[in-house]
DNA sequence: CAAGATTGATACGTCAATCTTC
DNA sequence: GAAGATTGACGTATCAATCTTG
């Protein structure tokens, strides 16, 4: 009557618990800490690799798989607290450039002391290295590959 | 400089994106059905396993991890849709236990239909029956235990 | 006072409409 | 007209305060 294999069924439930057992640690050690979300975590680092040049709007889009007026939403409270700032794109009329800031990438860092730490304890703490490398080869094959 | 092992960072990036990847399937083909969230689907499917004496709140929160105005606001919108129903618990003057309703029944089994296949194609479809073992297994170590 | 549950205020996410430049 | 980006309106999530019964 289901056809969904038992196996299917218990990956999901696996694979569901597992990130969310690892994604509630790290969102709770930075809540404590009182630093932003791992999401502002993940601008922060895009910005950072971009150097000087910074990024476009929809290159952070497309990097953080997020919809435009996320990017826009996201951006525009972190440019409030000052860790970004953004300027007209000079290429491009309709476009904008947002850079990290000093302010922003000292952020980044003290961040990373409760984020690293965190995965570390939840995930490599766990596993013997075969079993990472195990794990991540498998996970690597779920990953959705482009669309058409 | 950075202690966290590379190995580390590829599991907690392919867990997040594994399941990402596969939650976006999920949800994508449920909105594009007209159906509700798959938490919704959570909560119908516990309240259908629970039976004629439904449960109470409080045991929707453990079963499905949500915080206690969260399940409380769910259920609320669920009952303006005449999915679940409720009414004060006989045996405890400050609880209330929901049922599902006939309604709720059919609109789970409706997204079943959806949902179970997404997840064979996204997730079973994609491994061997010895990669899904070997991945639930390793998946499963990944979970926290009980906190101090 | 603690447990069970709800609610007001507020923050954040989402959709569709909009504006500007290409 | 399409691409890049923002915004108003609305729905949902979150926190702290509250209410009731144990």
């Amino acid at each position: 009557m289901d056809n969904i294999p038992d196996q299917t069924m218990a990956i999901w439930v696996q694979l569901f618990r597992a990130q969310r057992s690892a994604r509630q640690a790290v969102d709770a050690a930075l809540k404590s800490a009182r630093l932003p979300s791992l999401e502002t975590y993940d601008i922060l680092l895009e910005l950072d690799r971009a150097g000087a040049d910074g990024l476009r709007a929809f290159a952070l889009e497309a990097a953080l798989l997020l919809p435009q007026y996320g990017v826009s939403r996201l951006l525009e409270r972190l440019r409030g607290q000052a860790l970004v700032s953004r300027r007209p794109s000079p290429e491009d009329g309709r476009g904008v450039r947002f850079r990290i800031t000093a302010k922003g990438r000292k952020m980044r860092t003290t961040m990373w002391k409760v984020y690293g730490p965190v995965i570390q304890t939840q995930l490599g703490g766990r596993l013997s290295k075969a079993e990472a490398r195990t794990l991540a080869a498998i996970l690597g094959k779920l990953t959705t590959p482009a669309q058409p």
